[in-house]
DNA sequence: ACATTATATGAGTATAATTATATATACTCA
DNA sequence: TGAGTATATATAATTATACTCATATAATGT
């Protein structure tokens, strides 16, 4: 099944699921990382996720535990633009570079999956 | 008020706007135009425009009784990834290259708006 | 086996988006 | 001025989306 392009459209038309995408540019997380960078509960973390998940954007790993999400090469190569706004719009809204930041900080003292 | 990301997202991800955008590439037209290639009501179609309008991707103009909308020029210049969209993958979707074909047809035996 | 932790999901609710029908406004032409 | 055409908008119905709370599942360590 083909990857769709208003599905993904829809997929990033959430600033939630634009914070997402931004954090994990630079490679996997688990769920209660995200989870804990934007602040907000579990489940709604994991239905993002799966959002992001079905429309092919992202993919998960189950190590033990936990499960990594990571982006998808194959879509990113697939749909360029993809790489466009991650690189050059998401970089520009605030709350995302402070995500970084934090994300960063989360790293640093320690994270849940370790 | 600068245009927001979410928004532009949002307004995209819809088959009938992504539509609208791909006849508009390659010059205004009227609403009655975009009515009759994308086969919908005037009043839906009236209020796709203005979203797209609202959101910033378009702009209006009113010449006596028709209302012409095009791209707008500077927020395709402020968001590369709106070009990239339109011109690389609007492109493979058949609705869209049928919608094209049928433009050329209307535009080439009258317009209602002449 | 039991308690704990990480993640997913069901159910309910609130809000937003899409569409259709009908009507209003604005312009043109006779 | 009145009829016709183009566009916008009010209203209502329907559907989709996002969120929360509670619970289920799965893995871990004791």
């Amino acid at each position: 099944m083909p990857v769709d392009l208003v599905d993904i459209l829809k997929a990033l038309a959430d600033e939630n699921r634009l914070r997402i995408l931004n954090i994990l540019r630079n490679g996997e997380l688990c769920v209660c990382d995200i989870e804990t960078v934007l602040g907000i509960k579990q489940s709604n973390t994991s239905r993002h996720l799966n959002r992001l998940k079905v429309s092919g954007i992202i993919t998960s790993q189950k190590k033990s535990k936990w499960v990594y999400y990571r982006l998808k090469d194959e879509t990113f190569k697939d749909f360029s633009f993809l790489s466009v706004i991650l690189n050059d719009e998401v970089e520009k809204i605030d709350i995302c570079k402070k995500d970084l930041e934090l994300l960063e900080k989360i790293k640093a003292s320690g994270r849940c999956c370790d």
